[in-house]
DNA sequence: TATGAATGAGTGTTCATTCAT
DNA sequence: GATGAATGAACACTCATTCAT
């Protein structure tokens, strides 16, 4: 449903996804090291693989690619966070491992993740526009996590200002790594925030144990 | 002390500074419109009231400008919230007035703050470790304030946290504004972000008031 | 004759014939539209109705193509002139007829003589050399009209000249229609021009009538 | 009073003048070797004589180029040709006169006139317009001629139809010299046209000269 | 000190043409 | 014979920077 949006001369639907997947991991890569702006699209191409008519044959613009990366990103988090919720039996511990597998993941995905902050601006409005909805989606998905494990406790403004407290938590950690990750190792990052909302939501943490899982995302 | 760093061909000091004042006034305009990447140095000249010739008397590259823009608004939130900054006779209300402030002064700044997010990266290692410096600084004064007003509640490792916390909070609530400021106000926002604070941190807010100063920053 | 010059990969002639109708059809309504610098082969293509891969296997470069073009519009214009011609009893009306008619087909085909006007010099000297020994055909099929019709009246250098201004008054009603069709109808057109041709050879022209044929061409 | 229309980053005036002036040379010298698509802007600036930066600088786009191009050769036209024109005292002669001027003139910029009959099309609407104004001012100094000197003998519509044809004949002569030249001097051609004109408005051409001055223009 | 014209390496993008399927 | 994905040379245009005045 999105890539209808960035239209190709090329037919060959099978084709064109797995171009634009080899555009946007090389496009990932050369953004992580010098930002989309210093980014040629020569060197794009080279990092997928192919030339530079290849390249134009599956968009139209420059602004295209970054487009693809937003949203790829945007998917790759998405669909991993969604794997980690489960609202079967909705409980605190439910509600504590999403929280940490959402860590977790922000941590994986550091830098994908400071792409999105530095470059959506470069965006046009509408394609902007778009990527924020999806944006919005998933603090969505933080937003029925927490209805649904801490129901009585929490008035619906208060569950919109948290799950938007854990989501910037969480990208904080990869876009202030430069002094959090000098204080902190990730595991006590993740139990001090957890603990911290926890107390604010009036919940006991379990006394004896930290909450970060062990085995990583 | 950080303006030295920067070479000029001009020998007087006074014009230096004036000259950069009008320079970085310019481009902190064009940056919010557009960004770093997207504002030529012709613009900013233009904008600045001289020649583009004249600019380069008083930088050496484009990046010098950002960076005096960067420092420039590091300077401001700095000096501001340092006027704010009491501690005579600390106490928790205190310390809700200092964050009070530090909120409002990022409404006001929300554009500026968001050039500092979008366009750090755009500096060399050097530069970009000097303003990382500088934001450490900040982070250490809402640490003074924290530790001065909480004094016995509260472990080393949770004073960073949490000024961590609130730094970046105040920060969101600009650069997220697209969808925070469609869900709250200003004061609820802050409002919301003292409660949660003061909870977990087992502080008793004053209840029946809101904790938001009326009378703006 | 033509079209044998422009090699093709395909051997069945009738295909061939075929194929590059379809592609002369569809160019000339594209360089009617954006000229021939300005119409992509894959817009040809698309607009004759098969696929690139295709096109070039009945032509060698794109400026083969333009020489199909400007032959065709040739073949057409001396196709439908010829038909008009009957030199069987010669007469002053006779002349003033096949003018007439002459004068009809550049209106019909004001934008194809345009193309011919303004894109020639873009074939290779070969081939402009061929289309400029076409265009001499048909001046002098003019010729031969003048001679046959004014026999004794006009020296053969006076033919030559006669017949030059014919054809290019012919021309001038399509590519200077912007001035000229404001200011008159076809009918004044051709009517005023063939009164002129007439006075400038001492040649009575029927006084009661026009001399434009009711039904045109 | 063209030239404002063309915006250029460079603001001393006769600079500008200057600098257009050897730009246009040099494109009008490359126009007629290749056309104005075949040429390249850096083509353009190394034949002017200056960087491509430079010419950029006095200029906004490629077709600017042309616009400056086809503007001065109507200005080179419509001077010389105004120089010529003296209606003190307008008699038949004068007239022939002003007509054999007109058609020396066409021979001498045949090539620019050329470029003027290939490449209007490729101008914007704007452009074009302005540039095919330019050109019914030039038919409508000839018309004046006319009216001037042959007062009595033609209807205003006969007028714009004869000074129409005067042009194109002046023309035509360079646009298609690959035929013309063969069959004729340019005394022959402009005596036959003269001829001829003078016949169609019953006017007695003097027996016993050319009416080509022996001098050229 | 101030100016602004000059520079040219670099960028996004196009498009005629080829060739494996 | 037909297809259309791949190629890369070529192009118009930009912009940070310099330097003569």
């Amino acid at each position: 449903m999105t890539d209808k949006q960035i239209l190709s001369s090329v037919k060959d639907q099978e084709l064109i996804e797995k171009r634009r997947t080899q555009m946007v991991q090389g496009a990932i890569t050369l953004f992580k090291e010098k930002g989309f702006h210093r980014t040629t699209t020569r060197e794009i191409a080279k990092e997928a693989g192919f030339s530079i008519g290849t390249l134009y044959e599956y968009i139209r613009t420059k602004e295209d690619i970054l487009f693809l990366v937003v949203d790829s990103i945007h998917h790759q988090v998405r669909d991993q966070l969604e794997a980690k919720i489960n609202l079967a039996t909705p409980s605190v511990a439910n509600f504590v491992s999403v929280i940490q597998s959402y860590f977790h993941l922000m941590d994986d995905m550091q830098e994908e993740v400071l792409i999105l902050y530095q470059e959506v601006k470069s965006l046009k409005k509408e394609s902007r526009e778009y990527v924020l909805r999806k944006e919005r989606d998933m603090i969505s998905m933080l937003e029925r996590v927490i209805a649904a494990c801490l129901p009585d406790e929490i008035a619906k403004q208060d569950v919109e200002l948290l799950a938007n407290n854990i989501f910037v938590q969480g990208q904080m950690w990869g876009f202030r790594r430069w002094i959090l990750q000098k204080q902190f190792t990730l595991e006590e990052y993740i139990d001090g925030q957890i603990n911290y909302l926890l107390k604010g939501l009036n919940i006991k943490a379990q006394p004896d144990e930290g909450f970060t899982q062990k085995g990583g995302v």
